[in-house]
RNA sequence: UGGGCGGUCGCCAAGCGGUAAGGCCCCGGACUUUGGAUCCGGUAUCGAAGGUUCGAAUCCUUCCCGCCCAGCCA
């Protein structure tokens, strides 16, 4: 049953009124139909958790039908990861894995009954003349002289396309219905062409292949789907969807259509998407840096906050660009929860604590999250010399810089307060080498005497203990918001951001992370959270991936500072 | 100049004739051994113009703007 009391977008409304008026016997049947053409990205997410989720609010079902009608841009390796990612988003289709395939047979009797009623008919024009013949947006189209041939003709002719003794685009069986409709879609479409093409799953057992408009309403309508829900550049479509299963009297799902899911700083179109692996411009499929759900699991990003993050989105029929702020988000609240926190520096600075006793080393004990005490404690060496973010220390700090500098005050997290005292600097190029500090025993963590407050607290690492870590950055793949906005002459690859990745080779982590296994999160106190590569993990030198960075207010005073 | 669909805060998005929800972003402030988290507070008159009405984002009229359609792709 649909909750009354928690706000519905305009499709939960369509059905809650279907189901008031008894169609569908009650029913409640949903589909999620991608072509196994590519990989999933986080647009599919957005209708995959429609699909599914309307099924579950309206105890219904949801089935899990591959789209594959075109053998010429299909492929099993997209099956699969389709299978993989719909699971890992959280969804069960049980049983229900349909292939328009499986419905080859059926759809072609669906045809021959469609031209014993004179409704189609195998036309000989080919793609020019018929583009010719389709007339414009303003303009009617012409009857095509191969329309009257009568319903005998036509059932041997498409007898011998299904038979193979036709070429690639010889003939095609087209619907007989309004060369002068406004709608182009309704002026005779194709319904079969001819394909002499080796399919994934029916092999070369067809030579003709049922078009998008032909398969998709049938293979609705014989699964029993009652809402056919799909995109809005399919709205053109609804009348032909409408107007076949009205021709064949069977089952009538009803097609409702929402706005396609668009993010900033990213593209989402599969054509791009495979053009970005194809030039390697990224790694494949599952960069981190890919909108797809392969490139954000492997970045880190849990099924939870994508699926937070549909929910939030909303579903309207209005086009809207989601700013990728808003997925962000989403992620840092799943994280911020459950992700163990640990202390990384990934640009060392070596920092020697002049007045701690050479070759001690205290175990302090550190807090895993805060946000759950039941996470517990884990120990943390310190000792004489430590690593320290160079980022944290400003030798000419700017004003309301509260980090280490000449002379300053700040607290190593969860150990003491130091002080520097000195910077030491290599003769010949003048950069930082060492800083000299001192440390006030009194201010120990968790000590009665620890109540001095300072302004800042920053993470470290112990020297001898830490290991050492590649940490991969990564950011938006796109520079702009709208990949799209381009100078005259130049393209959308023109935006891809220079600097989406960067790699550290010299990271040091706490001796906790040499127990971290791939695809394990975690939040580097400060910096953000981080999950270590499935792909090239190494044990002795794990990869850390950044997944997203923490809310940087520090960062916005300095850039608004910047503008003023 | 055809047909279809849209236009509510910087970005999403509720609202369905009774006097503009919420989230994100941003800006303040509280708290803080993560400049994190958390907590308070702040920001729109609804594409435009007319009209109907006691009353309109919601109804009517006209206009403007955006997106989609001329694949034997989906």
């Amino acid at each position: 049953m649909p909750p009354d009391s928690a706000p519905s977008h305009f499709i939960q409304s369509i059905i809650s009124e279907d189901l008031k008026q008894g169609k569908n016997q009650g029913r409640v049947h949903t589909r999620f139909p991608p072509e196994p053409n590519g990989y999933l990205h986080i647009g599919h997410a957005k209708s995959i958790c429609l699909n599914f989720g309307i099924a579950t609010e309206f105890d219904g079902l949801c089935n899990l039908r591959f789209d594959d009608t075109n053998p010429s841009k299909e492929d099993v390796e997209y099956v699969e990861s389709i299978r993989e990612d719909v699971r890992w988003l959280g969804f069960d289709w049980g049983n229900r894995e349909y292939y328009a395939s499986d419905y080859f047979d059926r759809l072609y009797h669906f045809a021959l009954e469609i031209i014993r009623a004179g409704k189609a008919y195998v036309c000989d024009l080919n793609a020019d003349q018929m583009r010719e013949y389709r007339g414009t947006l303003i303009e009617p189209g012409r009857n095509s002289p191969f329309r009257e041939r009568s319903i005998e003709e036509n059932l041997n002719l498409f007898e011998r396309m299904k038979a193979g003794e036709f070429t690639d685009g010889a003939h095609t069986l087209r619907a007989k219905i309004d060369m002068a409709s406004p709608n182009l879609n309704m002026r005779d479409p194709v319904m079969y062409r001819i394909l002499h093409a080796t399919h994934h799953r029916t092999s070369d057992h067809w030579c003709i292949y049922p078009t998008y408009d032909f398969a998709h309403g049938q293979s609705d309508s014989i699964e029993g789907v009652t809402h056919s829900i799909c995109t809005l550049e399919f709205e053109d479509h609804r009348p032909l969807y409408d107007w076949f299963l009205d021709q064949l009297s069977v089952h009538h799902p009803q097609q409702i259509e929402f706005a396609r899911l668009n993010l900033s700083h990213t593209v989402l179109s599969k054509r791009k998407l495979l053009e970005l692996v194809q030039q390697q411009r990224v790694t494949g499929w599952d960069d981190p840096r890919m909108p797809t759900l392969a490139g954000f699991r492997r970045r880190g990003y849990t099924p939870e906050a994508i699926r937070m993050f549909c929910e939030r989105i909303g579903v309207a029929k209005r086009n809207s660009t989601v700013d990728i702020a808003m997925l962000e988000h989403c992620l840092r609240d799943d994280l911020n929860k459950r992700a163990p926190r640990v202390m990384a520096v990934l640009r060392p600075i070596k920092v020697v604590i002049d007045n701690y006793p050479e070759g001690q080393v205290e175990g302090l004990e550190a807090v895993n999250n805060p946000e759950d005490p039941s996470m517990g404690t884990r120990p943390v060496p310190f000792s004489r010399l430590l690593y320290i973010e160079q980022d944290d220390f400003r030798e000419e700090p700017p004003k309301g810089f509260f980090r280490l500098s000449p002379g300053r005050e700040v607290r190593l997290r969860y150990a003491y307060i130091i002080k520097c005292v000195d910077v030491v600097k290599d003769p010949q190029t003048g950069g930082i080498t060492e800083l000299r500090c001192t440390y006030d025993p009194e201010t120990k963590s968790g000590s009665s005497q620890s109540k001095r407050k300072v302004k800042g607290t920053i993470h470290w690492v112990s020297a001898a203990h830490a290991i050492e870590a590649e940490v991969r950055l990564y950011d938006h793949l796109f520079s702009k918001e709208d990949p799209d906005d381009v100078p005259e002459g130049t393209d959308w690859l023109t935006n891809i951001n220079p600097k989406s990745l960067e790699r550290l080779n010299s990271c040091r982590v706490e001796p906790i992370l040499a127990n971290a296994k791939p695809g394990e999160r975690y939040q580097f106190e400060r910096l953000g959270y981080f999950c270590v590569d499935s792909v090239d993990f190494v044990k002795e030198r794990p990869v850390f991936n950044r997944t997203v960075t923490l809310r940087d207010t520090w960062a916005n005073v300095q850039r608004a500072a910047k503008k003023a």
